[in-house]
DNA sequence: TGCTTCGGTTTAGTTTTACTTAAGTGGCAT
DNA sequence: ATGCCACTTAAGTAAAACTAAACCGAAGCA
């Protein structure tokens, strides 16, 4: 039945017996034998190629299924006692703005450990998408996952020190050329330009300036001096470690969602997942300075 | 693989072997490669028991799952030249009063075709399933599947002959025994009494008598003599002919709503879902005359 | 037209695998 | 204690899967 998944998925016998490192006279047999059980051929032979007859087409898609599944059972079985790779999944913000800066210092702590990275911001089934930690932005509980928040969320404009002078006071931020980060819109209560003004008490409702579908984006083009951003804290604490970036106005905007660590449930307790939790807490536990001499003003406070 | 399988689902090598014909000794044998493939055991040894290892929990539910899809695809491949069996779901009222009773004729007309009915009110895969003609009440059309009507569908108040002597009028309706038939309740514009009431001019909202979820239950009790159902065409239509029914008020309730012969596209034309499909076609055809007399009323004329 | 190439099939022989029989083990129930 | 039951182990055997090599027919190309 594998030779007729391959033969089906390639079209090709020669393809498949390749695939599964035998040579075609094999695959053509099995095949064969398996079109004397069904009593019916599965493929029509043309000169040279094959088809799939009818009911080579109904069997198919069950059989590539069925092999799908299979496979992906039995890889995530095997990683249940492989401590040697991670697999883990965030989005394309965190992963580059908060992961890939730190990484080499977890890969030096941990140099038994080979982080895999998949930047994707749609939920991943743990088992079929082969996939150990996902990192993920959102409102919590998860009840079927162990998930853990990895701290309080918050937003304040960030910008470069050369621009933090031009702009001293938050009433010159409605003459600044602001950046827009369309990733939070979904957050209720929001945490947008609008709410931050209001938040320091001025009503000014900002239309204009680049706007980024990812945060990354946008808080690269604030790093390249294009303007002023609301960054997540997540995302520009080691810009603002580093003084790439300054925060200079003292009123944060907090939200109720968080950054979230989250695996199957009885997972969390498994060497290297332990080691990347502990290693992602300690990592924030260093940077909650970060929040000091911040306002922290609840988003549903200030909500229209 | 499938020795896993049966293993895991029996929960017992002895059980699993026995399920795939093969001494016990083989499937140990079998299970001690698969986990020296994998690296860890599958299954912790009680002294007289089996259980699951995490491993094993973790690899059995998607083993099982692909079994299942590999096995239901190849007997759908299977059926699909096999014209000797013909697996049929209708819903329970069709199966009891319309089926059951002509059963022996097309058995008779087809010895060849080997009938299987499955009762059911949910709809099926016709893949998953192991179906391959479903006959369902409801309204068309169906895009995903070859879909025909099998007539049109009206409801009109049947009894007994000894109950019709004693009302003899619609009117004296009022003071008889009505049946509830609350199948036919998700019917919109609806086909109940007070609908039916309304055609003939009287208004009139019973909410006494036995009430039954199935329409054939509805109208065995009719047969009973419990008291006056509103019937539906297909499901009374033989006993009226035969005359353990009659429908004396000349006044029937047409309803969009209508049984469907249902079959996979391409399907319609194998030969024995054809016979299936010109044979009820035939017999309903033959019953157009039950018709004849009726005033039909569409239920969206009458409705509140 | 005739030669080559390419996919697939066939045949015969070989390797691998799966299976059976039979003996063995250890804890549980009587 | 002792027999039993479920699983394991070992050795031998039967079946299957695979390979190599020859073959076949149509398409591509000179």
């Amino acid at each position: 039945m594998r030779a007729f998944d391959a033969a089906a998925r390639h079209m090709s016998f020669a393809k498949a017996a390749e695939e599964l490192n035998v040579t075609p006279a094999a695959l053509s047999f099995q095949i064969k034998s398996l079109e004397e059980h069904l009593g019916q051929p599965l493929f029509r032979r043309l000169n040279r190629a094959v088809e799939l007859t009818e009911a080579g087409r109904t069997l198919a898609p069950g059989v590539e299924d069925a092999f799908q599944t299979l496979t992906s059972s039995w890889r995530a079985t095997r990683r249940l006692h492989d401590t040697t790779t991670l697999n883990v999944t965030a989005g394309p913000a965190f992963t580059a703005k908060w992961m890939a800066p730190r990484l080499y210092q977890f890969a030096q702590e941990h140099p038994e450990i080979d982080l895999r990275f998949i930047a994707s911001l749609r939920m991943m089934d743990f088992n079929r998408d082969e996939v150990d930690v996902a990192i993920r932005f959102g409102y919590g509980p998860d009840a079927e996952y162990f998930a853990i928040p990895l701290a309080n969320e918050w937003v304040t404009p960030v910008m470069t020190p050369d621009l933090a002078e031009r702009f001293p006071t938050p009433e010159s931020l409605t003459k600044a050329p602001l950046i827009f980060d369309d990733s939070i819109n979904f957050l209720d209560p929001p945490c947008d330009w609008p709410a931050w003004f209001r938040a320091v008490g001025i009503s000014y409702i900002p239309t204009h300036g680049p706007r980024f579908s990812q945060a990354d984006h946008a808080v690269d083009a604030a790093l390249a001096g294009v303007g002023i951003v609301l960054g997540r804290r997540a995302l520009v604490v080691k810009d603002l470690f580093e003084g790439r970036l300054v925060a200079r106005y003292g009123i944060a905007l907090s939200t109720k969602a968080h950054f979230r660590f989250v695996c199957p449930k009885g997972a969390e307790n498994r060497p290297h997942i332990k080691a990347l939790r502990d290693w992602i807490l300690a990592e924030i536990e260093k940077t909650t300075s970060v929040s000091e001499g911040l306002t922290i003003i609840p988003a549903e406070d200030v909500a229209p």
